[in-house]
DNA sequence: CTGAAAGCGCTTACAG
DNA sequence: CTGAAAGCGCTTACAG
């Protein structure tokens, strides 16, 4: 006959058990309070939260998960947007995730190809996907997921297919108001830098800008719209057309900060000030916008929110499919974007 | 007598029972698979990786963590350093936690005081302390965590104390690597933009410049060196002063990006072009460096890679510690940086 | 090289 | 309002 073996425990911090025992009560009646259910009498609970903070209990989050009894695991894919933005969806994705107690696999698609990335994603078990843009903006990509039937969470997609989850701001309006609040002040002739065609977001900002032109009752001009693709670089061209122009702007609405710096570098370059000789707006508020100076007026995204609310969706997507319920019916989330005002616009100077 | 209750099961996920049934062999072999371990026939080996293969295996975290006995909980104490600087930094620390399987806690320290911030942060049980600058430069914060004898790890001190962790690039060698370039190109007045007094990092990147001029036979001219404080406003007071000598330089070396492309923008307003007419260099390769036009030639700090070996040591310390091992000595890890050169420097032009 | 038993620290599902 | 029992899915510590 074998001999009874001896605990195993290992860590020296304080168990559910020893806050039970100081207490006096059962560990059913710790886990009460620690979960904060009601039905635990007020001198009782007392108790236990004393016991707790003065044994320093922290609960194991494994013990709590496994008992629990769901695990879930959501994919990020992601190509190669900027790495400061990317950087901020990470933050908040991953935050997000260690709250809900859920893992995240962060998987790159370079150019092996998309529909690569999504195999070897999936290859183990995954419960769901966040789509950061651009891929949120890929058919391709959206309908390799559809076909496998796993929910998905589309981020910052202007026009996120119905049968998705997603996560956006109201790009049209926000260019709407930057446009509005521009010609607030007095401008009448404002150029508009578009963004890369590649994202949807870039069509409705430039709808946004021009209806506001519209409701204003200023000329939609073409010589005062200019392509450009997110990037610094293209914002450099961008500009340098706008202000040759025989008829320059006196305002600059880029769609996006780094190519509203870019103008600012191509105003300073000519000899102009801003914001006395040209106002420059920009889009998303990133680190760019006050980084340089003057700092930009531009648009908040909220991007570390957005990708937090994301990941919350789509947890929420899951443990509904897995009662059956059938999904809450797909929600479009839209989070509220802000004008954040800097130093880089001002009235038109009357003399103009 | 009461009846046997059915099982609790909630997972349709199949779990290691399921598998080993499957390859025919016990649970425990199959974690032996799992983990790689030695001691399993080949043959079995393949049944075991095809049945995980086969129903799509993944093995659940929690159980893992939980029947390994070990469940580390570190914390992540910051003040406010840029959100790109402390992004990146999360990127790297939160995956490095989530690959070791432990927690992060993260707590900011606003004006509230370090010490509160380090007393909420010690409130729950935590093993080890991760932290990044300015905090890993605070003498204050340092000896308070001292002294509850609480591993820690600073990183990017340039003089880190001899009883804690500490992850840094070699500031000094960085700077003077970064002068000798310059120099090497036939600069001879090189105006250097130092750093915020508040970071040890700013007095090595000055020495290093310093050093290198001593060795390349260039005197070393108080006029050449202006203070900055990393901030891209006090870089355009810098390089105004800078470019306002009657003998201007013909380079200017910034102990960080931002002052450089502030440098770069007071040189444009000035009609200078970059890199024609004056060079400048950064110093961090952040965002911003490739953001702007001409793209910065810079030294590279991997702030991500520096915070995920920042985790990683710690982990191994709490350990180390744990089985009296009395700790690996105190480790000061010194990670490579990278000179990369871009398109803001270029050969001092003979005709002047 | 392989396996049966016990245990990690919680929560679920009951019962009172 | 409170508690005793069983179980979550793994790994440890043995035994062979």
């Amino acid at each position: 006959m074998r001999e009874a073996r001896g605990p195993r425990r290992q860590r020296n911090a304080p168990t559910i058990n020893d806050v039970a025992a100081r207490a006096g009560v059962s560990p059913m009646t710790v886990s009460r309070v620690i979960n904060g259910e009601g039905n635990v009498r007020e001198a009782t609970r007392l108790r236990v939260q004393e016991a707790i903070a003065a044994m320093r209990y922290a609960p194991s989050i494994a013990a709590r998960t496994l008992a629990g009894g769901e695990e879930l695991r959501l994919g990020l894919l992601h190509s190669n947007p900027s790495f400061a933005y990317l950087s901020a969806f990470l933050v908040g994705s991953l935050d997000q995730a260690s709250r809900s107690n859920v893992q995240l696999v962060v998987e790159k698609c370079d150019d092996k190809g998309e529909i690569k990335a999504i195999e070897h994603l999936l290859r183990g078990r995954i419960d769901g996907i966040v789509l950061p843009p651009p891929l949120s903006d890929s058919p391709q990509v959206v309908e390799a997921l559809k076909a496998r039937d796993i929910p998905v969470v589309a981020v910052a997609t202007a026009r996120p297919p119905a049968d998705l989850l997603s996560v956006s701001i109201d790009d049209r309006r926000a260019a709407y108001d930057m446009t509005r609040h521009i010609g607030s002040m007095g401008h009448r002739r404002i150029g508009f830098i578009i963004g890369n065609p590649n994202q949807t977001a870039s069509a409705e900002r430039l709808e946004g800008y021009r209806q506001a032109l519209t409701e204003m009752g200023l000329p939609v001009s073409d010589d005062l719209i200019v392509q450009g693709y997110f990037t610094y670089r293209s914002g450099l061209d961008a500009a340098e057309a706008l202000l040759a122009l025989p008829e320059r702007p006196t305002a600059i609405f880029a769609s996006n900060d780094d190519m509203a710096a870019a103008a600012v570098a191509i105003a300073h370059r000519r000899g102009l000030d801003v914001p006395r000789d040209l106002t420059v707006c920009g889009f998303d508020d990133t680190a760019l916008a006050t980084t340089v100076w003057p700092e930009l007026t531009t648009i908040r995204q909220p991007v570390v929110e957005m990708s937090r609310t994301a990941v919350d969706l789509l947890i929420k997507e899951i443990r509904a499919r897995a009662m059956r319920a059938e999904g809450l019916d797909h929600s479009h989330v839209i989070v509220p974007h802000e004008l954040i005002r800097r130093q880089s616009d001002a009235p038109l100077d009357p003399g103009k």
